[in-house]
DNA sequence: AGGAGAGTACGAACTAGTTAGTACATTTGC
DNA sequence: GCAAATGTACTAACTAGTTCGTACTCTCCT
């Protein structure tokens, strides 16, 4: 009846015929959409291309996924669960406040620099008004434990005399990330404007030391400043 | 031949036809694209939608604006032109260095938070890597001349003694805009995260008030710090 | 003064190509 | 043998852009 199928014993026989592997495919796809997507946003992704760059096909996208906005939302669940599992990697437990919140945040702008298809991801989901991340129970339970660490830093850094009181930990956590966020979201933008490339290494290795003594000297007591 | 065109001259007597208004046809389209593209981006806008919205049609969209792209340009120029503008009303001139610093962080604030529509088509074009900034020359001219407010402020606090040597009026523009520019983009997810409403008056006020503190303490030489 | 032309402004219907999603058949691993 | 996994071919709806035709406005000629 139809000829398409009879190489398939032989590709079967001839290279181990790669295994039936779920998982594997459902990772693959969703990596690959995570790329099209912090590329090209949601509406701009094609499912097409998606499929095309992956080892499998459309009609596994579907099979997995459902839809494109499933296939978007698992992108995103995704993403943040590997950024969140990166910042997990920081430990400043023993350090004295001062130092442990300089860390926190050289780690958080090196970590935002280092993950751009992460930062354009939410970018996205921003423009989207979070209502994805909304949708999405998984996504909220892993961050809300992102702020445990300033929470930390803060009240050793009350405690030791060197932190100013009447400061909320979730802002110093947002002021943290509007530095370090914006280092990564606007640098197209802000770049071609002025003129000056400010992903340079030398531009960038300033930002970063300008945005650790911007919170430190927010956060600590004004007669503790050198 | 055909009949679809019958209906034309009775139209054209029954109600007194519309003048012909170019400049206006075109604000109105501009307008209504602005809109559509900072709400759902490039591609997820629709050219059937915004023209839908507009007093015109389609075919004018096309007339004036010869694609989508053009379109967009367009809205994008319009945006960066009128929030330069409004920013052109700051005036700072005869204030202390450090009034002048902070009354020019409040009107960033203020003015990004009131400007959502501009944010979110900045956004959209650092989605797209700036490519249409790049394309137009009108908007790098509005722009290059932002700094210029601060420039002077740090010449003048470095002449009273005020502020600390050795900064870059570009850097602190930078410092500024992630401060004021992340408000407004990233509320959305940041809000839905942390499941506290950061756009609420109460949570404005506060940050607002920081980003000032942040600001002029990262500029301010230590010993002048209350 | 007024009418012929020309260029500009506008509208409705159409089209070619794209795109998310599906029906149906087949294979694979247990 | 059976359920989960996968491949192929298709479609219905959408979407950017176009075609063809009309109406308005200004000017310039006589």
């Amino acid at each position: 009846m139809s000829t398409r199928l009879e190489p398939t014993k032989n590709r079967a026989r001839a290279a181990p015929t790669r295994a039936q592997d779920p998982e594997g495919t459902r990772q693959n796809i969703i990596e690959v959409a995570a790329q099209e997507f912090a590329l090209n946003g949601l509406s701009g992704a094609r499912i097409d291309e998606i499929a095309a760059k992956t080892r499998s096909s459309k009609r596994m996208i579907y099979y997995y996924f459902g839809s494109k906005e499933g296939l978007y939302l698992s992108a995103l669940e995704n993403a943040y669960r590997q950024v969140r599992e990166g910042e997990a990697q920081l430990d400043v437990a023993g350090l004295p406040p001062l130092d442990a919140l300089k860390r926190l945040v050289e780690f958080t702008f090196d970590h935002h620099h280092q993950h751009e298809e992460f930062i354009r991801m939410v970018m996205i989901e921003n423009i989207h008004h979070g209502e994805f991340l909304e949708r999405s129970g998984v996504i909220r339970e892993l961050n809300v434990t992102a702020i445990g660490n300033i929470e930390a830093i803060y009240a050793k850094g009350l405690a030791d005399g060197v932190f100013r009181p009447g400061l909320d930990p979730l802002e110093i956590h947002w002021q943290i990330s509007a530095l370090c966020f914006f280092n990564v979201s606007n640098r197209a933008t802000f770049s071609k404007i002025f003129g000056k490339d400010v992903g340079s290494p030398a531009a960038q290795a300033s930002l970063r030391q300008q945005a650790v003594e911007m919170v430190l000297r927010f956060v600590t007591r004004p007669d503790q400043l050198p």
